[in-house]
DNA sequence: TAGGCCATCTGGTCCT
DNA sequence: AGGACCAGATGGCCTA
């Protein structure tokens, strides 16, 4: 389509157009006289409300008042498709956004998820992320526990194991001093995963990584091609995040 | 070359 | 009445 022709960025879902919106500079001259021109009407069967009623005061008019409706069309069309085309703008510039704040590598170089992924890959990483605070509660609550009847029994045993996520330590600092007596936790060595306990490391074509999230018997659930927060997994590194993100692309 | 993805235009519908 | 939103159609670009 000639409209194309004004993108400058390749591929590019928000095209750096530099549309005047008040005229529509880029859209196609032969369109509009296709459109137009003549009685022939438009290129497709219909007319909207506002421009039906245009033609028909033009039908009835002279032709000095005709040229007028085709004019107000033309005006009303240009008016229409560039609300259109900003609203398409804004709603590109909002799945940027996204895209921005998914864990994938980024970069001038690389491809940027399709929107469809974009927003099957969000959905997955707002329910990861939903498990992984709630397990996070838990375990601050076990720990708070503990340290409320340490008396009673030694403290978690295992937690010096594992590392603290920073969304744990986020949670630390929320109950403030009553951890305070606890050990650090985030200071314990971490022991790395099992070689394929995290999807990535096998991961599965694209279909699968942005289906249905992968249920283990942890109290995690570990999407397949996700990094997992969970204080068993390792947080995700920028080599990691470039292989998922080739692996999303599939091409 | 087929298929995927995208931008744009367009008409219809709903809402304010 | 005007604007927002939506879905269908169309054509271009890119990759396998």
């Amino acid at each position: 389509m000639d409209s194309d022709t004004g993108s400058t960025c390749s591929r590019s879902s928000s095209p750096d157009l530099a549309v005047d919106s008040s005229v529509g500079s880029f859209f196609s001259e032969k369109m509009f006289q296709a459109y137009c021109g003549e009685e022939a009407g438009p290129i497709r069967s219909g007319r909207s409300k506002a421009e039906g009623l245009h033609l028909k005061a033009a039908s009835s008019k002279n032709r000095d008042r005709s040229e007028l409706a085709k004019d107000d069309v033309q005006e009303l069309r240009l008016k229409v498709n560039s609300r259109e085309r900003k609203r398409m703008h804004d709603l590109n510039q909002a799945m940027d956004g996204l895209r921005e704040v998914m864990p994938y590598a980024q970069g001038p170089s690389v491809r940027k998820l399709s929107k469809i992924s974009t927003l099957l890959l969000a959905r997955n990483y707002i329910l990861m992320l939903s498990s992984s605070l709630e397990e996070m509660k838990k375990l601050v609550g076990d720990v708070y526990g503990a340290s409320q009847s340490h008396s009673a029994r030694p403290v978690v045993p295992q937690l010096p194991q594992m590392p603290l996520h920073p969304l744990a330590q986020s949670l630390h600092s929320l109950v403030g001093s009553a951890t305070a007596g606890v050990p650090s936790a985030a200071q314990a060595p971490h022991s790395p995963p099992h070689p394929g306990y995290l999807g990535f490391h096998a991961p599965p074509p694209l279909p699968s990584l942005l289906k249905e999230p992968l249920h283990l018997t942890s109290s995690y659930r570990h999407f397949p091609g996700m990094p997992c927060p969970c204080s068993l997994c390792q947080p995700l590194t920028a080599s990691t995040a470039a292989s998922l993100h080739s692996l999303s692309m599939g091409k």
